[in-house]
DNA sequence: GTATGTGCAAAGTATTTGCCCCAGA
DNA sequence: TCTGGGGCAAATACTTTGCACATAC
């Protein structure tokens, strides 16, 4: 996966770019979120984005949850489960995709680094079940190296 | 993945004996609760379960909810995410495990009846990244016939 | 100027806990 | 009998919506 000048994995101006492609105005709100997700690298829940410095003072909670609701109706944004009570979001590129090692203990995130083998198991209900617009999601959940103690 | 003698892939009657071995007590609800769960094949939410007329008059939401996360505890019921609001719910086999292929539009949950391509990425995670206890999660989106029209 | 975006407050929905009674072993 | 299990009601958490105002275009 290549990163963008900023040593990220997503470039927020790509995906403020698509944005504004979309439609959607250039607000200090979608400007602040998208480029403390970017920076974040890993998907975070509603509550915590809402902490981050460059965010809250900003925008509130409402306006973020439409906002990350608006940007997931455009491919944006990916709204992804990861066990916990609330939904984690992750900026999506087109063709990009993460599989995640998540410790059920702390609930810590990783990005995994690696081919994903899903892919062509993908390809293949694409074609025998029916189904359209496929992507799909793996986490690997285990109890990471802190918690082990 | 083999089947029972009432044709479900996960026999009530396993999960019971598991239970007592773990020193849960026989009750009604947790007799209804398993057999409701093996009968049903695919996970479902707790709002749901609690539906099904032959739990329905047995037990309420609270007790389902403790008595799930008693199961779980004892890795005999596994929690799913499945990007609903809900968590979903369903019997855990040792050794048995599903991938799901899920709609997006109307939330159905159908099971992948294939080799899972993942294992090996799971064994490769165990040696390399310090965790333990690792199992994983893989879900299909996409839209179902039904919904593309 | 107009449609889209925002903030505050209030309503849902799902989950979790307290407390006390009931029942399995 | 004694501990784990169950029921009811209340508390949390997270999400979602209504409505009036602000702002990008």
């Amino acid at each position: 996966m290549d990163r963008c000048e900023h040593g990220h994995y997503v470039c927020a101006d790509t995906i403020l770019a698509r944005a504004k492609e979309s439609g959607l105005r250039k607000t200090k709100a979608l400007e602040a979120v998208v480029e403390a997700m970017a920076a974040a690298g890993t998907p975070m829940p509603l509550s915590e984005l809402e902490k981050v410095p460059s965010v809250a003072g900003i925008c509130d909670r409402t306006t973020l949850f439409r906002l990350l609701n608006r940007l997931g109706e455009h491919g944006l944004v990916r709204r992804l489960g990861l066990h916990e009570r609330a939904a984690f979001f992750t900026l999506a590129m087109p063709g990009g995709h993460h599989d995640y090692l998540i410790c059920k203990e702390c609930g810590s995130v990783e990005l995994l680094k690696v081919d994903c083998p899903v892919r062509e198991l993908e390809n293949e209900v694409a074609k025998t079940s029916g189904y359209t617009q496929l992507y799909h999601e793996l986490e690997i959940y285990g109890v990471c190296p802190n918690c082990n103690d």
